[in-house]
RNA sequence: GCGCUCGUGGCUCAGUGGAUAGAGCAUCUGACUUCGGAUCAGAAGGUCGGGGGUUCGAAUCCCUCCGAGCGCGCCA
């Protein structure tokens, strides 16, 4: 990355200008950036070390500029001309050798380009979705499901060891479950042709209507005879069985499989519940009152109160049992927890890092990621969840409706921390309006010259043995320079955990490419053989780098739409 | 009331303390003897919610006010 070679460039620089006396030994201690100039007038790379350190020194920026740039080491760096500008800014132009080699580097590595190591030796579990078995898997529940995704492939391409977690929340002593079973029960009654009616608190939506008419089928009327003592138990096993097979199929269609699917049930058939709330009551974490067990997240993490862990029945709260999960999570050696939750879940952020710092582990190493929500408009109208969908629009009808492609990429498109909207009419439009088909296109074009070129027998010339220095247009050395940047664009979307970056990044590559593909023809009639095999050679470059690049979005690279 | 998140062109959104705040859509003007026009070139459009502060420099950090969303259970 080249990044990696003008950060010591500059970093030596300095320290010769201290060592010449130039520049003040606490020269050495300023921080700084490397990074792409923003306007290419300034030229391609620039940095701000003059302007930190003559601000810490005191002294000139300028002449601050003109030390280090008088002690930079040029021969056989990147760095073809190196100049300071406006406030003091000192501004990197490269070789152009060096952006041509950056086709022949891209071809060697293939689907490996742009991969780093910078999370080598993590091992990270990503939990994400985790929505409760109550109903079908929700839009919003679509948007951690693709950043998750997502993220799992950004972590993969950083080096890290990523396993997939779906926390399903099946514990018999649920008040949820309770519900949800009450209110299948009444379906499947009605399904019978008895009078029967979902409880007033219970899941109105109607998918436990065709669920019911199911087990009416199945089983007939032997259900509703089950003794008092068993058809409780019956209906929540029935019920957390059928909603997790719907939730597993809805996920399926978007695209998106777990490692695994983890039982919050296994957790109190093992003790681990038990067994957590014994080390934090141990520990002195935990106080009785009211006939409860509490645990004092007030102390612990700043909670605005403390959170019962056993009530005063003696079955143990979602509390307890969220921690014994983590405990899990760390024992079986993972060393990076990342959870994805709703934004309406930021309330508790701080009971479940209560409960890990209880039970010795640090909370720091389990990083909280909230969704905010995903707004969904047609023709500018906004449309709301359907009683009979349970008041939440189903992540399967966005499918249905405007495909998987589409639905991922809209779910990245734009940055977790912001309440997104998107009109499902553009979104479905297979037009220009429509940035999936963009990304897409820009892949299908590189595709549907390289065919043509095959088609016409063309042999295929490799990126290290074609002429580079042909590649000179501007619109060329353009594409070459946003292409070097991939590898650095994969690394900060892993760092700052934001995929929706590479959305933004993929549009810079497909313009950069539509302008090289209406300037610089590679195969009409007039163009020289050496020029065409070395643009076609950055066609299969830049195909490659979008490809990858649409791998890690989880969305499909087309050869032709 | 307390807490968390968010206010950026008409709309949807980028923008890790840096240079003249960027894209897309919509609007307007151009480019088809097409290596795929799902494209490209250009125009117009901004008190970055308001006001203070920190600094060489603030959309970004701090304070305050206004507005929006969400959360404040012995539910999950």
């Amino acid at each position: 990355m080249i990044i990696d070679e003008l950060e010591p460039l500059v970093r030596g620089a300095v320290e010769g200008a201290c060592q010449a006396g130039a520049l003040p030994p606490s020269a050495r201690d300023c921080a700084y950036t490397v990074e792409p100039a923003r306007n290419r007038d300034h030229g391609d790379y620039t940095t701000n070390a003059a302007l930190t350190i003559a601000s810490a020194c005191g002294l000139p920026p300028r002449a601050a500029a003109a030390g280090i740039v008088e002690h930079m080491a040029l021969d056989g760096s990147p760095v073809e001309t190196v100049e300071i500008a406006g406030p003091g800014f000192i501004n990197f132009r490269l070789k152009s050798d060096w952006l041509q080699g950056v086709i022949v580097e891209i071809e060697r590595a293939g689907s490996a380009y742009g991969h780093n190591i910078t999370m080598a030796g993590h091992r990270v579990l990503l939990e994400f979705v985790s929505a409760n078995p109550t109903g079908p898997i929700s839009v919003v529940n679509g948007r951690a499901a693709a950043l998750g995704d997502s993220l799992r492939r950004l972590f993969m391409a950083s080096g890290a060891e990523v396993a997939t977690e779906f926390y399903v929340n099946d514990a018999l002593n649920s008040t949820q479950i309770d519900l949800l079973a009450a209110s299948l029960e009444a379906r499947y009654r009605q399904a019978l042709g008895h009078e029967a009616e979902v409880p007033a608190e219970g899941y109105q939506g109607d998918y436990l209507i065709r669920i019911a008419a199911d087990l009416a089928r199945t089983y007939g009327a032997s259900l509703a005879e089950l003794p008092d003592a068993e058809r409780p138990d019956r209906f929540r096993t029935l019920a957390i069985e059928t909603m997790l097979e719907r939730q597993r199929q809805d996920l399926a269609v978007f695209g998106v499989e777990f490692d695994r699917w983890f039982l919050e049930s296994s957790l109190y058939e093992s003790g681990a519940v038990t067994s957590a709330i014994e080390s934090m009551q141990v520990a002195g974490f935990t106080y009785e009152k009211d006939g409860a067990v509490w645990l004092r997240t007030t102390e612990l993490t700043g909670d605005d109160q403390d959170r019962v862990l056993v009530r005063s029945d003696e079955r143990a709260t979602y509390v307890a049992a969220d921690a014994a999960y983590h405990k899990d999570k760390f024992d079986r050696g993972f060393t990076d927890l990342v959870n994805i939750w709703g934004a309406d879940h930021h309330g508790y952020v701080a009971r479940l890092k209560a409960g890990i710092k209880a039970l010795g582990y640090d909370s720091d190493r389990c990083s909280i990621i909230l969704t905010q929500m995903i707004l969904l408009t047609r023709d500018g109208e906004l449309v709301k969840g359907s009683k009979r969908a349970g008041d939440v629009i189903p992540l399967a009808d966005l499918v249905e409706e405007i495909g998987r492609d589409a639905s991922r990429y809209y779910c990245l498109l734009t940055s977790y921390e912001t309440t997104a909207s998107f009109d499902l009419e553009v979104a479905k439009r297979e037009s220009a309006d429509n940035p999936v088909y963009y990304a897409q296109y820009a892949h299908a074009r590189c595709s549907a010259v390289l065919r043509r070129a095959e088609e016409s027998r063309l042999p295929e010339v490799n990126a290290s043995d074609v002429e580079r220095s042909l590649l000179r247009n501007p619109k060329e050395l353009e594409l070459l320079r946003v292409l070097a940047e991939y590898p650095r664009e994969v690394q900060l979307a892993a760092e700052s955990k934001a995929p929706h970056r590479l959305t933004a990044y993929v549009r810079v590559i497909g313009q950069a490419l539509h302008q090289f593909y209406e300037e610089c023809p590679a195969l009409k009639d007039d163009v020289p053989f050496p020029v065409r095999d070395a643009r076609l050679a950055l066609f299969r470059a830049t195909r490659t780098v979008v490809a990858n690049l649409l791998g890690l979005l989880g969305v499909a690279a087309p050869d032709r739409m």
